[in-house]
RNA sequence: GCCGGAGUGGCGGAAUGGCAGACGCGUCGGACUUAAAAUCCGAUGGAUUCAAAACCCGUGAGAGUUCGAGUCUCUCCUCCGGCACCA
């Protein structure tokens, strides 16, 4: 027959205007349905467009939203944009473009592609972080957070480049601790800078882990991050100064009979005033050498262990023993006490150290977990220590000297000191400024706008000053999920009963890379606002999963430089976007790491255009009854692939249905159109263009409505089975033959083993042989266990 | 070094402890075509064999548990991801 060519840009681009307003997809609040809250990681609108590793994620919660939807759930799938970041504020720098209008030029951009995939987001309810709207809430919970005590301020060292005067992140610092951009080398900075006190939450974010249904790597990888310790803090008076105490944190207290000298870190407050007038010059260079170092080079494991005697002695609280004090870039200043006992006997780096500089080793014989416990017993009652549990985790710098970020709504007065801006004044909305330079001092460009930067202090009307830092843009991703369930209200940031309904999200879908912070920073707020009874649950997600990664035809990492970035756009341009959706689905499971291949992407294209071509054949043939195989690998299919969407299995759902399309080619003359419709509804969820296609315009049903909101088929049970089965018949567990018996045979074992007695090969197999017992596994299979006579 | 995850054909991968390699790609052969592409049909883990049947070997390596192991246990190797002088 002449067949109708499958068009898919003519088929995509039809039915991609028709949903543009949508509401099948739009989520309704309170409805008496089961509700399903399924989340994707909103993007950054960057220039770049969307990239395949986006498609993929969001392939996969889309197939979902619209299984569910078709299983009569009340789905909520939302998207928005995470708008606020470094990129659109390095072009600005670049082209004086104001970062507001590159951004909406890519948000416009970045909608369209996603329409143009067929995602069946609810678009009534996007969310844009750069909005007042949006971002005056944000700066709400700050506040919130502010007047629990929770955000507070303090000096800590940023990356400084000393050529260009500014502030960096530390993605703008090559890992040989260079600027980027200039490529000098960077220094540490101190600068005043608000804190988020997360580390307060740091029990609650380990033990609700075993509350929710995160995969493994990712609750591994949280406990790692939040890295609790529980040791002791041992306090060792100074020699020739009691009154000065150095505490020292370990988890091995056990060992303190073996320390031989102590060690205190560069930045430690007594570094620079304990040396004696001998030292002090020594120890000043190394202190300033060590500072001049980048983290990676200070915590190189291949770099020697380098350090510097203070000329002091510090007194064990053990037997009064005189411990000589080192200076060492090897400890920490930010971790434990930024002090630790040397006890080379039981330490490799300390081990190290002492051969180094050739300090004595002794071994200590009660060593173990009995033994700490009766050390921390003993220090407590002399008042020399006690026990305690300290973190990896550091409290989060929560400020940035940028320009396009949420302004944090705090007041600087010369008489109240810190004041917060009262709510009923947010938003504190970004001013116009001419320059998006940071300024020469490390300050935010906002601090040169003198006329939105001086304000009357709320408390007192003095003239004030506006804080200048904006938030990092962690800030506005850290409730996003909460604001979707409400996105219009105006009176708080989301309304607690359609919070409780829509609460918690029941799968959210992201990437590897968000696993310790954007996921635990939103865990942290969540927790910190369910405090505040203004969330209905502990926690926000009810189940995480990452997704995996695509890399480029070379198998490496897609990038720029290596020139291996695949552009979905034009991949929608050859083959349109149900094929780079399938194909995407199909490449491997949810988790792994797999190399784009384009011959592939043809295989899937191949599948539909056989779907395409057959359902004219089907219509053309238009017979009423199915072919009984065909019926069977029908219901089959419906089973397996429902069961393999919930499971998250959507490579192998797609090989379900080319299984389906493959036997159905076989009997194209007999299969009902009806029958095939049902196959064409599991379709829908995966490929939707080329399914409202089939189903409106080419007749499989009167209906005129849209295919995406029928129900889901159920399969027939008694359809599932085959009438009859193949049983592989065994011999010590070696496959040495199948017998071939109806599906109630197969139950019985006494047939089943008279079968495979009659069968040829199973006689010359046990000619010879006792047979000692019999394995048989009822529709499965039978093993004959043997012995030779 | 530590913590995760993974090693299966030429490739991506599939397999509740029960016929290893589903599905797709690629390759080979054939049909159609003046030809090519596209499409369709068939074959496709390896060894052995003129060929077929049959048999043998095969899931990183080695042991173990089991009637039976890709799957469970132990030891080792390799790769990937994350963290790392964290006391």
């Amino acid at each position: 027959m002449n067949y109708l060519p499958y068009k898919p840009l003519e088929i995509e681009q039809k039915w991609q205007q028709k949903w543009k307003d949508n509401i099948f997809s739009h989520a309704v609040d309170f409805s008496d349905k089961e509700k399903k809250y399924i989340l994707i990681e909103f993007p950054y609108p960057s220039g770049a467009g969307l990239h395949v590793g986006h498609v993929w994620g969001y392939t996969m919660a889309d197939v979902i939203s619209r299984f569910y939807r078709m299983n009569g759930k009340n789905v909520l799938f939302p998207i928005g944009w995470d708008a606020f970041g470094l990129p659109a504020e390095n072009y600005a720098i670049k082209t004086g473009i104001h970062p507001r209008i590159s951004t909406q030029e890519n948000i416009g951009n970045f909608t369209n592609q996603l329409q143009r995939l067929g995602f069946s987001f609810d678009w009534s309810r996007e969310v844009n972080t750069t909005d007042p709207d949006y971002y005056k809430w944000t700066q709400w919970i700050f506040l919130q957070f502010y007047k629990k005590g929770l955000a507070y301020q303090d000096e800590i060292p940023i990356n400084w480049c000393p050529f260009c005067k500014t502030g960096l992140a530390d993605e703008e610092v090559t890992s040989d601790n260079r600027h980027e951009r200039c490529g000098n080398i960077v220094s540490k900075k101190k600068l005043r800078q608000w804190m988020l006190k997360i580390t307060a939450y740091a029990d609650r974010l380990i033990d609700d882990l075993s509350t929710v249904d995160y995969s493994d790597d990712i609750k591994n990888q949280q406990i790692n991050w939040i890295g609790k310790s529980e040791g002791a803090y041992i306090r060792f008076g100074v020699q020739s100064n009691p009154a000065d105490v150095i505490e020292v944190f370990t988890t091995r207290a056990d060992t303190l009979p073996g320390v031989t000298f102590l060690v205190i870190a560069p930045e430690h407050p007594l570094a620079l005033s304990l040396p004696t007038k001998e030292y002090i010059d020594a120890v000043k260079d190394y202190i300033d050498d060590s500072l001049d170092l980048s983290d990676i080079e200070r915590t190189d494991v291949s770099k020697k262990k380098t350090g510097v005697f203070t000329g002091r002695y510090v007194v064990s609280p053990y037997d009064g023993s005189l411990v000589p004090v080192w200076v060492a870039d090897y400890v920490l200043g930010n971790y434990g006490t930024g002090a630790v006992m040397g006890v080379p006997a039981h330490d490799d780096r300390d081990r190290v150290f002492a051969e180094t500089y050739e300090l004595p080793i002794v071994e200590v014989k009660d060593i173990g977990f009995d033994a700490i416990t009766k050390m921390i017993e003993y220090l407590s009652e002399k008042g020399c220590g006690e026990s305690t549990v300290v973190y990896k985790l550091r409290d989060w710098v929560f400020s940035r000297q940028r320009y396009w970020g949420e302004p944090i709504p705090i007041v600087h007065c010369p008489k109240c000191g810190v004041v917060p801006v009262p709510e009923e004044q947010l938003p504190i909305k970004l001013p116009e400024v001419d320059t998006y330079q940071p300024t020469d001092d490390g300050l935010s460009p906002l601090a040169s706008i003198r006329e939105w930067v001086e304000v009357p202090c709320p408390q007192c009307q003095t003239m004030a000053e506006r804080e200048t830092n904006t938030m990092p843009n962690w800030a506005g991703s850290s409730w996003y999920y909460l604001r979707y369930a409400d996105s219009q209200n105006t009176n708080e940031f989301a309304n607690f009963d359609k919070l409780s309904y829509f609460l918690p999200v029941d799968l959210y879908i992201g990437g590897a890379e968000h696993t310790t912070l954007h996921l635990l920073y939103s865990r942290f707020w969540h927790k910190f606002l369910f405090d505040l009874h203004l969330v209905p649950t502990p926690e926000p997600y009810a189940k995480r999963r990452n997704r995996g990664l695509i890399l480029g035809p070379d198998g490496r990492k897609m990038s720029k430089s290596f020139g291996n970035v695949i552009n979905p756009l034009d991949v929608i341009e050859q083959v349109g976007a149900d094929t780079l959706r399938l194909y995407e689905l199909f490449m491997g499971p949810f988790n792994g790491t797999f190399p784009w291949n384009y011959d592939s992407v043809r295989g899937v294209y191949r599948f539909l255009e056989r779907v395409w071509k057959l359902t004219q054949d089907i219509v053309d043939s238009s017979v009423d009854q199915t072919e009984r195989s065909v019926i069977i690998k029908l219901h089959q299919t419906i089973k397996k692939v429902g069961e393999d969407i919930g499971a998250l299995k959507f490579n192998t759902a797609v090989a379900a249905m080319m299984e389906f399309l493959n036997v159905a080619e076989q009997h194209k003359k007999s299969i009902s159109i009806l029958d095939w419709s049902l196959f064409i509804r599991i379709l829908a969820p995966f490929a939707p263009f080329i399914s409202e296609e089939i189903w409106q315009v080419m007749h499989l049903s009167d209906s005129v409505g849209t295919i995406h909101i029928l129900e889901w088929p159920k399969y027939d049970d008694s359809c599932i089975n085959e009438d009859h089965v193949e049983i592989p018949v065994q011999i010590n567990g070696k496959m040495r033959s199948t017998i071939i018996v109806s599906q109630e045979e197969s139950m019985r074992e006494d047939i089943v083993v008279s079968r495979a007695n009659e069968s040829e090969a199973i006689q010359r197999f046990l000619s010879g042989t006792n047979v000692k017992k019999v394995i048989f596994v009822p529709g499965r299979l039978i093993n004959f266990v043997v012995t030779l006579e």
